[in-house]
RNA sequence: GGCGGAGUAGCUCAGCUGGUUAGAGCAGCGGAAUCAUAAUCCGCGUGUCGGGGGUUCGAGUCCCUCCUCCGCUACCA
């Protein structure tokens, strides 16, 4: 059994849509997309789940602020990240929300196969409150505030509260997740959060404090009136829902199942739950764990963390209007390193999109497929017979080589921006031969040898169409659908296929192309940097 | 305080287990070409590889120390 029928399976982090999607919710769902987009590339039967966690104090107290009821709230939040999905081509195959009743049936399950396994117990919770924060603090945690108020770490008010809770017995999980993270040393990426986890683990662990009383907008606990499910619970079961879990065991069979291929995409802040929690809890349930749960960095503005009080948070779809979808996912993909916190910024995606998109890439493909229309009346040129010069080879196998396996392979590794490197740098091979052969030299000197290297050329630029795809999707298949390529043939195994001999034989007839990427202006009164 | 990461060309960064003259992209300068979205191609870098010390025939790459930034974590209470 090759890893080519091996379902994939592939998650977000569900967005708390207590706010509007930003940035860094966009720059999530675009990496995962662009991973999901190239297992589907790679013949895999992909399940790709992204949304919206719904429930908890700050979501009930926002809809009662409006004078609603929360899932009212919760259907005009959770719309705006979905909208967010739709607009930037995110190719989710569901997009759940935690307080569908699926989900609500899922959450009790695992609970009770928790319960089940003598490892939830009530007692009772007192501390320091902070409604704000939705967290309990340590009396030493607190600092005192201007007229001597206690304040949480972060500054918001507390107050003394007891409350009934139930626990989940993670201290005795603390053996069970080092072997984890023993046995497979990929289960945490990148390395520098893996050692974070470990660490934090090998100084032990308490038990977790996994329902509250406090307020009822969330799951119930079976058979436990006045509690509902502490919200990461409740949260991370997400991911079980939408693979069947607990009714649907086929559906468990193919999307998580042991030894299954599941990635869990997430952001750096919230390793602990999900490298931590998530697998002690499955583990508690007896359910299969996920191979590999990657931590990516924040994105930053000029520099500087997007706050709401600086007045910088970027809105993904203003931008995805003014620069094009693919402009930012390209952008995004190539320039931040997955995994490390990058810069954005109007200007540096204006550039990186005119350089890459527009002028190597684009530009490439229109001198190309121009020249064809023009000088063959689009008919595919042909090779001619044992012609095959040693240029043409070479730019055959190195387009070749970066299509059909640097890029797949950083793109299975999720590192994006290696793959886009190795792409790019074929573009430029491309446009080094194109130049150094000059076809319209040779139309006047050698019409057949003129026809060989646009035949190259044609080639090349589907593979590269191809290979970027799971970047750029709608570029790349507005691309392939003028050049004639179609769906079939869209994919990494058939790169090198027949397709460019099945065009010719089929009589293709290339139209007047049209440009691909636009080349972006910046106004003038925004260049200027805060230095 | 502990642990970890980062500090490399104007900018953004790559440099695995130490080894030829330290690399890429962008920007800049010079040239070529004119098929193409004035896009492309070729050539051009005297960089203290954060500072200092050490190991080695040889260190950006290892050790010590110091400085700056970041992350996780702890504590002072």
């Amino acid at each position: 059994m090759s890893v080519m029928g091996k379902p994939y399976t592939i998650t977000t982090a569900i967005s708390y849509p207590n706010g509007r999607p930003h940035i860094g919710h966009a720059y999530e769902a675009i990496a995962t997309d662009a991973f999901a987009r190239f297992q589907r590339m790679m013949g895999r039967d992909v399940f790709f789940q992204t949304g919206t966690d719904e429930h908890g104090l700050k979501m009930a107290q926002a809809a009662r602020g409006r004078g609603v009821e929360p899932i009212v709230l919760a259907d005009e939040m959770s719309s705006y990240f979905k909208d967010m999905d739709d607009r930037l081509n995110i190719s989710y195959d569901r997009f759940i929300r935690t307080s569908e009743a699926e989900h609500h049936r899922a959450s009790q399950a695992i609970w009770q196969a928790m319960a089940d396994n003598g490892d939830l117990y009530l007692d009772r919770y007192e501390g320091w409150y902070s409604i704000r924060d939705e967290a309990f603090y340590d009396e030493k945690e607190l600092t005192e505030g201007e007229k001597g108020e206690k304040l949480s770490p972060q500054g918001t008010p507390v107050e003394w509260n007891v409350e009934e809770s139930w626990f989940f017995r993670l201290s005795r999980y603390q053996e069970p997740l080092l072997r984890l993270y023993a046995e497979n040393p990929d289960f945490i990426q990148p390395e520098s959060r893996r050692n974070e986890v470990l660490r934090f683990v090998e100084g032990g662990l308490s038990d977790l404090s996994v329902s509250r009383t406090s307020f009822d907008w969330g799951v119930k606990v079976p058979g436990s009136d006045g509690h509902v499910m502490y919200v990461w619970v409740d949260a991370l079961t997400n991911y079980l829902t939408g693979c069947g879990y607990p009714d649907d065991g086929e559906r468990m069979a193919r999307y998580w199942a042991e030894g299954g291929d599941i990635t869990h995409i997430i952001g750096k802040d919230i390793v602990r739950f999900h490298a931590i929690y998530w697998p002690a809890f499955l583990m508690s349930a007896k359910l299969p764990l996920p191979r590999r749960v990657f931590g990516h960095g924040f994105l930053l503005n000029r520099g500087e963390k997007m706050s709401k009080s600086l007045g910088n948070v970027a809105d993904p779809l203003e931008l995805a209007e003014r620069f094009g979808v693919d402009q930012l996912r390209y952008f995004l993909l190539s320039e931040v390193t997955f995994g490390n916190d990058g810069s954005y910024s109007p200007e540096a995606i204006v550039m990186k999109a005119n350089s890459d998109l527009a002028n190597s890439f684009g530009n490439l493909a229109q001198r190309t497929l121009s020249f064809i229309a023009k000088n063959l009346h689009g008919a595919m040129p042909k090779i001619a017979d044992g012609a095959e010069t040693e240029e043409d080879k070479a730019l055959r196998d190195e387009v070749l080589a970066a299509c059909a396996r640097a890029v797949p392979d950083a793109l299975d590794a999720l590192a994006p921006s290696v793959a886009i490197e190795a792409w790019l740098r074929a573009v430029f091979a491309c446009n080094a031969y194109i130049d150094a052969q000059a076809p319209w030299a040779l139309r006047k000197t050698d019409p057949v040898r003129m026809e060989s290297v646009l035949a190259v050329l044609y080639e090349a630029i589907g593979m590269l169409a191809i290979a970027i795809r799971p970047v750029i999707p709608a570029s790349a298949d507005a691309l392939l659908d003028q050049m004639g390529i179609g769906g079939d043939d869209r994919t990494y195994d058939r790169i090198a296929g027949p397709w460019y001999k099945q065009l010719q034989e089929g009589g293709f007839t290339l139209s007047t192309p049209r440009p691909l990427f636009p080349r972006l202006d910046l106004p003038a009164d925004e260049g200027e940097g805060v230095a």
